[in-house]
DNA sequence: TTGGATATATCGTATTATGATGTATTACTT
DNA sequence: AAGTAATACATCATAATACGATATATCCAA
């Protein structure tokens, strides 16, 4: 099952930072299969948005990367920098804050229960 | 405090049902005046968004409005149509499930606490 | 030997909320 | 009385972001 893609507008970089930080090193498809995993499928990082994420998160300086032969194949192992552990908390604190936000406007949170 | 406007794609809709099915009909600076306070001002749907959605869930028939003349000024009250409220479920849904699925990935939910 | 999984990469496109801008009324303040 | 903020609606070009399409190449199993 596929969300709409919009509501995965901007959590693309939390999750990399966050699967990324969890594993210490990790290349690309190895990351997209592990969210993949997680998620029961249900978020897919598709390759298009991926590898140009990693590729502007290492410009950024929040990651760096590491190449390792395997056999003919060359993989890049990706872990994050100290600003990119900095920027990872910072992430993860607007989207905690962003989901108590939505679940007080959508699911009605704020209401105290009525005294019966 | 504004949220990374990204994180906010894809909530408008939802935003707008719920709060406009608690509330019966309200009129569009109505309801974005009480969407910024129960959020104390995180989320603030501005007229560029807000005017446009309501036309478009119009126009797709899960609103309907009607004209009601305050002094010279005319008012747009909207309200739900039985789509708009299988709408309203169907992105409630959605929501809950994103925000469940984001949990697990970005918060690590799905861990076990480990036995001591 | 052919297809599927592994592995990376690039680029045009679609979607969506916003900012800028505009019009007009009503209420408050000095 | 004048000025300004708040109320109330509207439109459109723009920016941001993930995706789809496309490409290349290796490795493994049927």
């Amino acid at each position: 099952m596929i969300y709409s893609k919009e509501l995965l507008k901007g959590t693309l970089e939390v999750i990399v930072l966050q699967v990324l930080s969890e594993n210490g090193k990790m290349y690309g498809y190895e990351l997209s299969q592990m969210v993949k995993e997680k998620t029961d499928g249900k978020i897919h990082l598709k390759d298009g948005s991926l590898y140009p994420a990693l590729h502007k998160m290492t410009k950024d300086g929040i990651l760096t990367f590491e190449e390792v032969s395997i056999g003919k194949r060359v993989r890049k192992y990706y872990k994050l920098t100290a600003k990119g552990e900095e920027q990872k908390q910072t992430l993860l604190d607007e989207m905690r804050d962003f989901i108590k936000t939505m679940e007080k406007v959508v699911f009605n949170e704020f209401k105290i229960a009525p005294v019966i």
